[in-house]
DNA sequence: TCTGGGGTCCTTGTCCTA
DNA sequence: TCTGTAGGACAAGGACCC
């Protein structure tokens, strides 16, 4: 998808379309997700810091991202691409990767299959998407990168090479910007330079798994095959705090509190771990990680709690902490219950029902004057609508009222406490009654997107996709931005 | 106002065991 | 019993991706 996060807000908000919007972390440390291409006409681009964003762009609209709202549109994006293939790889909410062949899709005609996916990805989400159909997943990845915005670009099997050779190092999945800096020092900045230096180069330069691989994909050459189902292998939540923590009670307290939620993470998908991993980042962003691995797998609070608890001892917080983590991996889908069983009884009737208490998240409704406006999220007014937020402070929440299939609407501005206003679920991108000029299903879907969009949960993802080669290299692989 | 959150994979070094 | 070695598990950090 192009500009996905910024697209669904332009696409809800008909005040915004052709506006610069920055989607991202609103508070001191906040970085920017997406970036609208008209903001990024001023430089704004992913990972920016929010205040560097500012500068730049600062008659933007800045917004908080609605995970739930963007996660229920990209499911309906992954169906369109699992009706194209039953191999279908996410990448992350707005990429995936298609195994064409998979799917008996005539590679013949891979432009005609593509143009298709953009019209129905249009249809179903009012949003634009880019394709890229090559014979592997990486050059899927970069002609579906070259494609963007909204376009479709297709490699031919035999021109891959030609195509590579003058491109930037940078273009090659796994090169970063460091990856980057050290080709660079060693004299090789495009991927031409890559076959020219030879494999064993390669390997000296960046180790045996990375050099041979990376030399690989410079000769085009990429068998990696398109997965369906991937395991997750570990669980983490972790927090930036706003200022800096000194008190190490507090520090304590944030992470038995970060268990918790990981716990709660964990369980919610049906897993255990034995591997817990604490992780600081201290005041002068220096990343520490310390990790314990247990006898068995567990999905106990108790146990992720103090096992925090301890590795937390071995690290020194002097001069303030600013990120805190906790994570889980070495994963399993059941539990040591033999193990665990019997402390967690012994425990809880030393300590009573707590424990699970604390892994429950409590839903409790904030006092009218204690409610938070999230800037961009949807509140329904009793008088005026439908609308969202367009910021708050001082008491006050202003609300923009407009709806996707409005005009662009007026601002009005309400006490924080106002007893008529309150938060609301999106509303569909697209028409969802008979009028709507969609394919069989996809009104009724959308309608759920809008319907469920509000509590869904997090991380899912959507697809960009890669056919088997019919031409010897690995697959035509089709990768999708919704 | 410098630098989020949730992941994956790789490398290196250490320790333990066969 | 001692020594050298190979391999696996683990710990920590780095790089990368979206």
């Amino acid at each position: 998808m192009d500009a996905f996060f910024a697209s669904v807000e332009q696409a809800s908000k008909p005040s915004l379309r052709g506006k610069a919007v920055v989607v991202g972390g609103l508070g001191p440390r906040g970085v920017v997700a997406t970036a609208s291409y008209e903001a990024r006409v001023f430089g704004v681009h992913s990972a920016m810091p929010m205040g560097q964003a500012r500068r730049l762009a600062p008659n933007a609209a800045y917004l908080v991202p609605r995970f739930g709202f963007y996660k229920a549109i990209s499911e309906r994006v992954m169906e369109l691409l699992r009706a194209l293939s039953p191999l279908v790889e996410p990448l992350s909410l707005d990429e995936a990767f298609v195994d064409l062949e998979a799917g008996g899709a005539a590679w013949d005609e891979p432009s005609l299959v593509g143009a298709q996916l953009r019209a129905d990805i249009r249809a179903v989400t009012g949003l634009t998407g880019s394709v890229g159909l090559a014979a592997s997943k990486m050059l899927a990845k970069i002609a579906s990168e070259q494609a963007k915005p909204d376009g479709l670009v297709v490699i031919e099997p035999g021109s891959e090479r030609a195509m590579l050779g003058p491109m930037s190092v940078r273009t090659l999945p796994g090169v970063g910007p460091a990856t980057g800096d050290h080709l660079r020092r060693a004299g090789i900045t495009t991927i031409e330079e890559i076959v020219e230096a030879g494999e064993d180069e390669m390997v000296r330069l960046l180790g045996k798994s990375h050099g041979h691989g990376l030399y690989a994909m410079a000769l085009a050459r990429d068998d990696r095959p398109v997965v369906a189902e991937r395991e997750t292998k570990s669980v983490s939540v972790e927090d930036t705090y706003d200022v800096d923590i000194h008190d190490r009670v507090r520090v304590g307290l944030e992470v038995q509190r970060l268990a918790d939620r990981c716990v709660r993470r964990l369980r919610g998908a049906g897993l255990s771990g034995r591997t817990i991993v604490l992780k600081v980042r201290r005041y002068d962003f220096s990343t520490l990680t310390r990790s314990e691995t247990l006898r068995g797998p567990t999905d106990d609070p108790g146990v992720i709690r103090e096992a925090a608890a301890r590795l937390l001892d071995s690290v020194d917080t002097t001069g303030g902490v600013r990120l805190l983590g906790v994570g889980v991996s070495g994963l399993a889908d059941y539990t040591q219950e033999d193990l665990f069983a019997q402390a967690a009884g012994e425990r809880a009737e030393a300590d009573g029902p707590v424990e699970m208490d604390a892994v429950a998240p409590a839903e409790e409704q904030p006092a009218l004057a204690e409610r938070r406006w999230p800037a961009g999220h949807d509140v329904r007014h009793a008088v005026f609508g439908h609308g969202w937020v367009q910021g708050s402070g001082l008491g006050r929440v202003t609300v923009r009222f407009e709806t996707p299939g409005s005009e662009p609407g007026r601002v009005r501005t309400f006490r924080v406490d106002d007893p008529d206003l309150e938060p609301a679920d999106p509303l569909p991108l697209v028409l969802t009654g008979p009028e709507a000029s969609v394919r069989d299903g996809a009104p009724a879907a959308l309608r759920e997107v809008a319907d469920g969009a509000g509590r869904l949960q997090a991380v899912s993802s959507v697809p960009a996709s890669l056919p088997k080669s019919r031409s010897g290299n690995g697959g035509g692989a089709a990768t999708s931005r919704p």
